[in-house]
RNA sequence: GGGCGUAUGGCUCAGUUGGUUAGAGCGCAGCCUUCACACGGCUGAGGUCACAGGUUCGAGUCCUGUUACGCCCA
């Protein structure tokens, strides 16, 4: 036996010892010097680095690792980065719950001040929070995610990602910065992204603009009151709009509004005219059929107010209160002055009781459900309000972008491939630019600064631009080509541009950033266009798109030519995990109880797009695995060691060969299709019957060693050594220890299984020997259960009626089929109807 | 409302261009302390393949419709 193997094998303490061991001897360190063809990139998903892995990312991350280790095996060199989106909202938030502060731009930067205490106040919000400046906000941002990423790192080595360590990044880092602010000033020069003062989509609770991407739909009580126009009567969800009024809209076949089109009519209680409008998209269906239109009430307002050239009459600030001061054309009378200083539902109460009084509401209001649009992240129902932001082109209004990017969609392989229509859906869908604008803090700034000219007059529409040499730069502090410090916000001088970009407008560069586009051509050179993108459903739209139009825009390819993407982890009653819902499961409780192979044989056996339950039961099952293979290799390697050039002189040995070189090909041709889950399974199988029934089978004729057993040990080796490198992308702790008993190197190092290999050293093996002596096997083992015996018990005598062919493949194993099942006589007719006859001692 | 997916033993899932008697694991039951493994082994019971039509010599598989569930988009 080797000298490795040890006396009582075990599991426990495989992940620290061997997850160590790949970082000192750099077994995941990609090599650069390997030619595009060599390599294999994969452009791995940076987890939002929010406090605690969920069992969805152990779940996503193993699938990919899964592949990772099997093209690394076929040869290629892969480049296996991990990113960190620490960049945006998600860590804004969890820096206000941790540090209890709120970001306050207005406030200077002291370097002196003292920084509140982490965690005191977890659940403290709103007021409680302390006002800190943007820069200061920053550093906390950058001190939590510091410490996230280390957690997430930790547990990652464990669960036995392949990941280089030596090339990570993090969206908000200097290279993340550079890239997002080169590419967008690339798509500024070529005209891709423009500046359009426009209604905006606005969340009033975190003072920004938000993306069509962003949006969700959510069912919301309302109501309808009708309300009248002099004689006209018209259905509104939003009475407290009526100031923002610019005018009344029907369908032009409508005969009930015909005569109306074109006369004016004036608004209750503020009695501005406004003229009664025809347009298809009002639906007579519809409450009275006519409705009004303000700026903006819905999307669909704004939609009417572009088509019908109507004026703009705002009447919400960006906080979602009422102005103090009324929209131009509307008097400030006691109603306006009712209403000033109101949020939003405050001034429909008010509005309401207005009308009521002035006997302009007809009837009682009538609630109904209706869809309202809502931030994704957001607690209140989005406004419109008209502001000055940043577009990027994506097909949204230019018909032919949105084709190429369709075509993009199919020349890229999806798995699996129905995945492709949440694709084509969107992009269909999109009805407008990308907003890449926000009004945020802990984001990339845009470059951008804006003249001002000697009367105090901002210029925005030529930004200065700094040259791509100065990237990254942060517009808030440094000052543009030649300016000085001095001239920051005067008559004559600059003024920074304030926002900054939309989180999605940096991950959609993961692939540049990763890469080292621009800054290190080289590497970009060898990995770009990326072999993998592994990505889950749901931000198909945002980021699989998003990142699909970078690519497009900038290199005129795909980012990637395959993409694989990962079902949700249920719950076991199958309801999606959220924390929410309470009920997330944690994977560090699973890691440790089951070890890191049991967990990832479970995510293992989640196939691509396919949601899994979450099922303590399949972890136990690869626990199980990881323990047998274990006792199966101690038992291989407790034989005398095989010599490689023994013959292999037994049909049995060699069936085994012919049977395992075909779980080879299986395999292999699953992984290369992305089914992982197959190659699994396939492998799995074989070897549960290699031990079931081949070992056993075996066992005497190894023992009794000879050219017999010499064959057998040879056999034995041979499988061993295939079936640990079949099992090593998905087992890889196990797999790595044993292989360590007896191999030199890293098994994740070795080459992928060859079949041809094993079809050579099994000559002309003949696959039906074991397959015939298996079923006898098996019809002896029942006869004994039958009987309540041991599987030990002495077989008098067993007689096997089958065809000529099946009984010579028995004969030919048959000394086998005799020490494994203690037959003492064995005889064999040939029949046309098989059967096998036992009679026990 | 539009799109996509799923439906196979108690549970989780295989079932590849239609082809013998529909497979596996878990769970359950029975048996075996065996010299790699009791964190084990062996054996067994258990399914009118959601429903209704159709194509075919033949349908879990193909077509049409229905139902239920899930997701994406409006």
């Amino acid at each position: 036996m080797p000298a490795g193997v040890p006396e009582k094998p075990s599991l426990d303490g495989l992940e620290a010892r061997w997850s160590e061991l790949w970082d000192e001897a750099g077994t995941y360190r990609f090599d650069r010097s390997r030619a595009r063809d060599d390599v294999y990139a994969i452009d791995t998903p940076p987890p939002t680095v929010s406090g605690s892995l969920h069992v969805g990312h152990v779940f996503s991350y193993t699938q990919t690792d899964v592949l990772a280790r099997f093209w690394r095996m076929r040869g290629k060199e892969v480049f296996y980065p991990m990113g960190w989106d620490d960049n945006g909202l998600p860590t804004e938030r969890r820096v206000q719950n941790y540090f209890g502060v709120r970001c306050d731009p207005s406030l200077p930067y002291d370097p002196e001040a003292t920084l509140p205490p982490p965690g005191g106040r977890e659940r403290g919000g709103g007021r409680d929070q302390t006002p800190v400046s943007r820069q200061a906000f920053i550093e906390l941002c950058h001190r939590l995610t510091a410490e996230d990423e280390q957690a997430f790192e930790q547990l990652f080595k464990t669960l036995g990602l392949s990941v280089d360590w030596t090339i990570t990044y993090a969206t908000i880092d200097d290279r993340s910065r550079r890239a997002a602010q080169r590419a967008f000033l690339r798509n500024l020069a070529r005209g891709e992204a423009y500046q359009a003062e426009a209604p905006t989509l606005w969340d009033v609770d975190f003072g920004t603009a938000v993306a069509q991407a962003e949006l969700e739909d959510r069912e919301r009580e309302g109501a309808y009151h009708r309300i009248r126009f002099g004689d006209i009567e018209i259905d509104t969800t939003r009475p407290e709009l009526i100031p923002a009024c610019v005018a009344l809209v029907a369908h032009p076949d409508d005969e009930r509004f015909k005569p109306l089109f074109g006369q004016v009519v004036r608004t209750p209680l503020f009695g501005v005219e406004v003229p009664v409008l025809a347009h298809g998209l009002a639906d007579p269906e519809k409450g009275s059929g006519i409705a009004m239109i303000c700026t903006f009430g819905d999307v669909t307002d704004v939609t009417w107010w572009r088509e019908l050239d109507l004026p703009v009459r705002s009447m919400l600030g960006r906080d979602g209160r009422v102005l103090s001061s009324p929209p131009p054309g509307v008097p400030a009378n006691g109603c306006w002055s009712e209403l000033a200083g109101k949020t939003v539902k405050q001034a429909q109460a008010r509005m309401v009781e207005m009308l009521r009084e002035s006997g302009d509401l007809v009837g009682e209001p009538r609630p109904l459900k209706h869809p309202v649009k809502f931030f994704e992240k957001g607690d209140r129902p989005l406004e419109i309000v008209t502001s000055r932001q940043w577009y990027l082109t994506n097909g949204g209004r230019d018909p032919a972008l949105r084709k190429e990017l369709l075509k993009r969609g199919e020349e890229l392989r999806w798995h699996p491939p129905f995945m492709r229509s949440r694709y084509d859906n969107w992009v269909e869908g999109l009805t407008g630019d990308w907003l890449i604008s926000r009004q945020r803090f802990f984001g990339i700034p845009f470059p951008l600064w804006y003249r001002i000219d000697d009367e105090g007059q901002v210029d925005n529409d030529r930004p200065i631009v700094p040259g791509e040499h100065r990237l990254p730069v942060d517009p808030a502090s440094d000052v543009p080509d030649g300016y000085a410090e001095s001239q920051r916000e005067q008559p004559g001088g600059f003024t920074p541009d304030h926002d900054v970009m939309d989180t999605w407008a940096t991950s959609s560069l993961t692939p540049q950033i990763a890469g080292g586009w621009e800054d290190d051509p080289d590497l970009f050179a060898r990995v770009f266009p990326f072999d993998l993108r592994p990505q889950a459903h749901e931000i198909i739209r945002t980021w699989l798109f998003s990142t699909t139009v970078r690519a497009h825009l900038e290199h005129g390819s795909l980012p990637w030519t395959d993409a694989v993407i990962s079902g949700w982890v249920l719950d076991p009653d199958r309801k999606k995990m959220s924390k929410s819902k309470g009920n997330v499961v944690t994977p560090i409780d699973q890691l440790r109880q089951y070890g890191s192979d049991a967990v990832r044989h479970w995510a293992a056996s989640g196939r691509p797009g396919a949601d899994t339950a979450y099922d303590e039961g399949q972890i136990k099952v690869g626990k199980k695995l990881a323990t047998k293979i274990l006792n199966a290799s101690r038992f291989v390697l407790s034989q005398p060691r095989a010599d490689d050039e023994a013959e292999l002189s037994a049909p049995l040995d060699r069936a085994l060969l012919v049977r395992l070189a075909g779980v080879v090909e299986e395999a292999t041709a699953a992984f290369e299709s992305y089914d992982y889950t197959r190659a699994l399974e396939r492998t799995e199988t074989f070897f549960w019957s290699f031990c079931d029934d081949y070992v056993e089978l075996v066992k005497n004729r190894a023992y009794g060693g000879g050219p017999a057993g010499a064959s057998a040990n040879r056999s034995l080796a041979m499988a061993l050594s295939t079936l640990l490198r079949l099992f090593a992308p998905f087992l890889v702790f196990v797999t790595e220890e044993v292989w360590s008993w007896w191999q030199e190197g890293s098994v994740h190092r070795q080459p992928w299984p060859d079949s041809a290999g094993l079809r050579q050293a099994a000559v002309d093996g003949d696959p039906i020997v074991l397959d015939v002596v298996a079923e006898v096997l098996g019809q002896v083992r029942r006869a004994k259960s039958e009987a309540k015996v041991s599987q030990r018990a002495p077989v008098l005598r067993v007689v096997v009626r089958d065809t000529s062919e099946r009984l010579a493949a028995l004969r030919a194993a048959q000394s086998d089929l005799r020490d494994a099942g203690s037959i003492e006589e064995l005889i064999y007719e040939e029949a046309g109807e098989p059967s096998v006859e036992i009679t026990l001692a």
